[in-house]
DNA sequence: GCCAACGTTGGC
DNA sequence: GCCAACGTTGGC
C-alpha cells in the first residue's frame, strides 16, 4: 500500500460544483483534456489518495471542499462520443487517450479557503500558484493539513 | 471582459 | 523539428 497523496483538483462551479458533488456522493472527473494533468490521474493517484475541491473562475477562487479518489484511472468515455465537446476523433477504444479516475465527496468546508488566504497563511510555493492553469496539482501533506487548519478542520484518518 | 500564460496545431 | 498562429484557462 503506497503512501497517501494529496491533490488539488480545479472545476468551474458553473459547470460542476462542490454542492453538485455533495448531490451526487460521487463522480467520474470527466473532460480533463492535458497531457500533464491525465498523467496525474493515469499514472500517479491511487485509491484512497485525498484531493482538494477548487473553485475556478470564480470571485474569489477557492478550494471549497474535500474529496476521496475512489477508482483505479480508466478510459474517459466521453473521448468516444461523437456528441460530446469531450470527443476526440484522434483517440480509439483499443487506444485511448484520456483517462481519468472517479472522485468521491468527503466534506465540504463552511469556511472556504481563498487564493489570498492560502497566500497570506504563506502558502504561496503550492503548485497552484507554480503552475498556472494546470487543472490537477499535487499538495504536499504539509500543505494539505495547514489548508485544512485555515478552513477551520482538523484532518480525517 | 481583458489579457497573460502557455499548450497545441500545422505549415514549412 | 522549428516556430508562428491559434485556442484555452483562469486570475484579475
Amino acid at each position: 500500500m503506497s503512501k497517501r497523496q494529496y491533490w488539488l483538483m480545479k472545476s468551474e462551479p458553473e459547470a460542476y460544483s462542490i454542492d453538485d458533488l455533495k448531490r451526487d456522493g460521487q463522480i467520474r472527473w470527466s473532460g480533463v483534456r492535458n497531457y500533464e494533468a491525465r498523467n496525474i490521474m493515469r499514472d500517479k493517484m491511487n485509491v484512497g489518495d485525498r484531493a482538494f475541491f477548487y473553485h475556478s473562475n470564480v470571485k474569489p477562487p477557492c478550494i471549497v471542499g474535500e474529496m476521496e479518489v475512489c477508482t483505479e484511472p480508466y478510459p474517459d468515455p466521453l473521448q468516444f462520443d461523437p456528441d460530446s465537446k469531450y470527443f476526440d476523433e484522434k483517440s480509439s477504444e483499443s487506444d485511448p487517450r484520456w483517462h481519468l479516475v472517479d472522485v468521491k465527496f468527503i466534506r465540504k468546508f463552511e469556511n472556504s479557503v481563498t487564493r489570498d488566504i492560502l497566500k497570506e497563511a504563506g502558502l504561496s510555493e503550492m503548485q497552484l500558484f507554480k503552475r498556472n492553469r494546470l487543472s490537477i496539482t499535487h499538495v504536499e501533506e504539509e500543505e494539505f493539513i495547514k489548508v485544512l487548519e485555515l478552513a477551520g478542520l482538523e484532518p480525517l484518518d
